[in-house]
DNA sequence: CGCCTTACTGCAACTCGTCGCAGTTGCATC
DNA sequence: GATGCAACTGCGACGAGTTGCAGTAAGGCG
């Protein structure tokens, strides 16, 4: 983990009041999973934050780690796009928005920046009349080496 | 179901002699499963597919019907994008290639076709030497209706 | 037609994730 | 510090989908 890829220190701590101020509570099993989350770069899906909740504590419930993965994902904490298998890969924020590039043979992924979105966000915005949502974007298909290896 | 929509009864039948070429089984799950396909226009989901063969035979099993979905799509008979929650949804073929432009609001959809798709394949073959699978493609965010609807 | 190989089916157990409900607890207020 | 309300947790049942395995049957061949 880098600094520069996770939520800082102050960020998290702001958690704590964005739920009071709409309400809801601070728990320990949602200081526990943003702990885990603080301590993760990149993704993670719902299965991979429950297993590592459980090694600080085995007494975590599933049901508990994926609603607060919805809350976390409403109050703009985090957000979800999905593997090539469909399931929910989640991002911790501040990292920039971005898509993914997965090659379905070898699974490779490469991020896709808003600067290389803009060109298909502008060609629907402009056609349809629609906002893409970059940060759920998952384009599979095949990179070169594997269309190279496939070629012969 | 419009002809114009769904494989022909020439092109489904040419199945059976696809399975036999590769040492494949033509079973009564299997003329079944395809006669419910050859019966279905647009997408279909495994478990609404489970659930339209039980109408037939009440016996249908999950794990066949599975399977099934996999070796048709390996045969290039059909092929799978996703929904939003990330389920896998198929279409029969041979429905033109296209992908999916769909509202996390209001969960209106739209069909992408290779004309609008190609500067995008175009863009990512270049800068990335990646090939994109349009059948694959569902892109998620807002129409103008929900925009429109919220902006106030 | 009957035999034999092996692809296939159905089953049971399992994973991942969701949901209603009853009991618990955060936290605001006095 | 005690009280009370509602948000939250944990449970248990459930739905969707996958997998190993043992028994069944497709279909090629004699
Ligand atoms: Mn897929
Ligand atoms: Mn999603
Ligand atoms: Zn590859
Ligand atoms: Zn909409």
């Amino acid at each position: 983990m880098t600094a520069a890829r996770s939520r800082d220190r102050a960020t998290w701590g702001t958690v704590r009041e964005e739920l009071r101020a709409r309400g809801m509570r601070w728990t320990p099993q949602r200081r526990q999973i943003l702990q885990v989350l603080a301590a993760t770069d990149g993704h993670i899906t719902g299965s991979e934050l429950l297993e590592r909740c459980r090694k600080l504590d085995p007494a975590t419930t599933p049901s508990t780690v994926y609603r607060t993965l919805d809350v976390l994902e409403e109050l703009g904490v985090i957000r979800h796009s999905h593997g090539l298998d469909g399931r929910e890969e989640f991002h911790v924020q501040p990292v920039a928005e971005h898509g993914h590039l997965v090659c379905s043979s070898c699974g490779a992924s490469r991020e896709i920046d808003a600067a290389q979105a803009a060109p298909i966000a502008r060609a629907f915005r402009r056609t349809h009349d629609f906002d893409i949502f970059l940060d759920h974007l998952t384009l599979a298909g095949r990179c070169a080496a594997c269309r190279a290896a496939q070629a012969g």
